[in-house]
DNA sequence: AGCACGCCGACT
DNA sequence: GTCGGCGTGCTC
């Protein structure tokens, strides 16, 4: 228990004790400091410290001068164990269980309540499902305050204001606009590009009647009237004319431009806000406010927008889920799907989960009953997308894409040379860059660092008379010698974006060419019949449809050694198509990989069936996401140590879990220069008893924290790209 | 993390 | 007899 001095000194006031308490009068019956709120005059502040074992509110008493400003949801300032720390009031309460008298609040740092209820809830559920802490998350979902921004708002929202200073932000339905209003045209516009979809017309007429159904969504086509962006727009007019708000979550800001587009056509752009870190804080904080004062119903933005404060929320919607930009960078690395699936259900709201690819993780949710699929009809796939072939034949065989390149496939150099003649063309191609990495003359194997194991490559400006050079450390390696057949000669493997280029343009001599990739991703070419090589992910949308598409080095993605690699060459291979124009109308897709199953999902226009499959080998296999993992990373002491505390935890309530490891941790890419004696061990356990395992990884992280006896391990849940 | 309290060696 | 080493433990 704390003496009166210690309480004392956590006002921050100087000056003598108050004699009341020097006398020994109970704490209780004369609280010292400055006269406290009437009504609620405890504040329990979620107080923003990193440390897990600190990680929970703490009790406040308000002073009365503060009564009014210090709502829940308010950013405040605390005196916590001698510093001042900022935090949020979590709720008002009339006592507390400190069992001591409590330091009263420093001030409150802006009368607007940023973290409503709602999200409050979310975020609790999110750190509770990620094994994390409430305040990495809060950080990702609030974000930072803009002071002028605030006061603009403020002022500009006169009629508002007086609420707003009650920590009320609006009345509520202020943003609520009637359909007419608001510019939905009710009916007509709510199915028209959802017609054609098995279970799409209903999903609509569901959302504009007020429901809250949840789908899983393969829409057709990434171009034109049609596209996935046009479809997302009017399930948001139709939940809009039920009243009800949105929030749709998209991969990055190229996907975010065009479905704002879409969004304006069916929208007021007064109902719309953009929340991304990508425009700047002032920005964000600006729209974050019109969503939070219900100006503005209509959230959209990449995965932090999933944490939106957006007034009586209807529908949820992530658009490529499968995309790793969901993924939150931050710990405790949340998925912005998981977030969303979490806030459908907590909060009630319909769900729409869509992408032209299905991941394994959404296929779970269908088979499991939660969502209803929505996928086209045969006819509808048949008039929509392209024609798909195969290639792979001798050519793979060479290992070598620069032959590919250089002498394509019959079939690929025709679709190419014709397509050409019609409209854009793409070629989607692996790596960006034109560095070229090295393999052995002799044994193709990829040529390594002998100091770092780091792949070699000629540097790109130096020339091709250049020494060869480690991509990683820098070693030159003037006088390498092959580790797997002792060849002293070097050749270029799979080249970059910009050398494919160029060897496309030497091949169709007078097509322009256009190049998209790393920093130079453009997000959209006109109809000008050019060659577009792009990298994975990075193709522009051609306004009209792309004639054909080439896609290349189909084998080394699915040769990746990874969990995902086929899941997630499938889904950018569907990506790619999606944006080329109908068979009927001679759009054709040529896929240079050897046969597989991923091949035949992309020949039949079949994403469930691939998701199907996968998630069924996932299942006999009991990997994600059939199961739930969890990842423990560190000195190998510590993970044993961590790992064992766990398991013995756990013992009592009967969960067994399935462990791997402790395996010394793979680095990849420039981190695997730097020397590293992490391990790593994986925990298995099913769905059901996930509760049990997150809330006992959390409080041994806790109490590794407090206890400070061991190196520090990261405990990491879901992080699929480990395995 | 900080900053307290707490129990054993070199100094006035 | 006092100052101070940093070993546990708590933070409303």
């Amino acid at each position: 228990m704390a003496t009166p001095e210690t309480v004392h000194t956590g006002h921050g006031v100087p000056g003598p004790v108050q004699p009341s308490l020097l006398q020994g009068f109970p704490a209780a019956t004369r609280p010292p400091g400055p006269p406290l709120a009437a009504h609620l005059p405890v504040a329990r502040v979620q107080v923003e410290t990193s440390l897990p074992h600190l990680d929970r509110p703490f009790d406040y008493s308000v002073p009365a001068e503060l009564d009014q400003a210090a709502q829940a949801g308010v950013r405040v300032k605390v005196r916590f164990n001698g510093q001042e720390l900022t935090g949020f009031i979590i709720e008002r309460t009339t006592e507390s269980d400190a069992g001591h008298t409590l330091v009263p609040l420093q001030k409150v740092i802006s009368p607007v309540a940023v973290l409503t209820p709602a999200v409050r809830d979310l975020v609790n559920a999110v750190a509770a499902r990620y094994a994390g802490t409430v305040n990495d998350v809060l950080r990702v979902a609030v974000p930072p305050r803009m002071a002028r921004v605030e006061k603009d708002f403020l002022a500009a929202a006169v009629p508002e204001a007086a609420e707003a200073q009650r920590g009320t932000p609006t009345a509520g339905k202020t943003g609520q606009s009637t359909p007419g209003e608001s510019g939905v045209a009710p009916g007509s516009s709510g199915e028209g590009g959802w017609a054609g979809y098995r279970n799409g017309p209903a999903f609509v007429r569901h959302l504009q009647e007020g429901g809250s159904p949840r789908a899983v969504f393969s829409p057709l086509q990434g171009y034109g009237q049609a596209a996935w962006p046009r479809l997302i727009a009017e399930a948001v007019a139709a939940v809009r004319a039920s009243g009800r708000g949105a929030l749709v979550v998209v991969p990055d800001y190229r996907d975010l431009d065009q479905l704002e587009q879409a969004l304006l056509d069916v929208l007021p752009a007064t109902d719309i806000a953009r929340l991304t870190a990508d425009d700047g804080p002032t920005p964000r904080y600006r729209s974050f406010l019109r969503i939070l004062a219900g100006s503005a119903r209509v959230a959209i933005g990449t995965r932090s927008a999933a944490f939106a404060p957006v007034q009586d929320l209807g529908l949820v919607v992530c658009w490529d889920d499968g995309n790793e930009l969901h993924i939150e960078q931050r710990s405790p690395y949340a998925h912005a799907r998981e977030v969303l699936l979490l806030r459908a259900d907590q909060e009630g709201t319909a769900c729409l989960m869509a992408g032209h690819a299905r991941s394994t993780e959404l296929q779970r949710l269908v088979e499991a009953g939660w969502a209803m699929p929505v996928e086209a009809e045969r006819a509808l796939v048949r008039r929509t997308v392209p024609r798909v072939l195969n290639t792979a034949d001798s050519f793979e065989q060479e290992r070598d894409r620069l032959a590919l390149v250089a002498r394509l496939p019959g079939a690929a150099w025709r679709a190419a040379k014709e397509g050409l003649e019609r409209g854009p063309v793409l070629v989607q191609v692996a790596r960006a860059g034109y560095a070229p990495s090295l393999v052995c003359e002799t044994c193709r194997e990829p040529a390594r660092c002998q100091s770092c194991r780091g792949p070699l490559a000629i540097g790109g400006a130096s020339g091709s008379s250049a020494i060869p050079q480690c991509r990683w450390c820098s070693t030159p390696a003037p006088d390498w010698q092959c580790v797997h057949c002792s060849g002293r000669k070097l050749r270029k493997g799979a080249t970059g974006v910009l050398r494919t280029a160029e060897e496309l343009g030497r091949a169709f001599s007078g097509k322009a060419v256009i190049t998209s990739s790393g920093d130079q991703v453009k997000a959209v070419v006109g109809t000008a019949n050019a060659l577009v090589v792009a990298t994975i992910g990075a193709e522009p949308v051609a306004e009209a449809g792309y004639a054909a598409a080439l896609l290349l080095d189909g084998d080394s993605l699915l040769r990746r050694e990874n969990l995902r690699a086929g899941e997630d060459t499938v889904r950018r291979w569907f990506n790619a198509a999606a944006l080329v124009r109908p068979a009927s109308d001679g759009g054709l897709v040529v896929i240079t990989a050897t046969e597989s199953v991923a091949v035949g999902a992309l020949l039949r226009w079949d994403p469930a069936g691939y998701a199907r499959r996968e998630l069924e080998l996932r299942m006999e296999l009991q990997l994600p996401p059939a199961v739930r993992i969890a990842s423990v990373t560190g000195p190998r002491t510590a993970v044993v140590h961590f790992t064992a505390a766990v398991e013995h935890q756990l013992d009592p309530s009967g969960v067994h879990l399935r462990t791997a490891g402790p395996a010394p941790v793979i680095l990849t890419g420039s981190a695997a220069a730097q020397q590293c004696d992490d391990v790593r061990t994986l925990l298995f356990f099913p769905y059901g008893q996930a509760g049990a395992v997150t809330r006992v990884l959390r409080s041994t992280k806790a109490a590794a924290a407090a206890k400070r006896t061991e190196e520090p391990v990261q405990v990491r849940l879901d992080g699929v790209d480990v395995l």
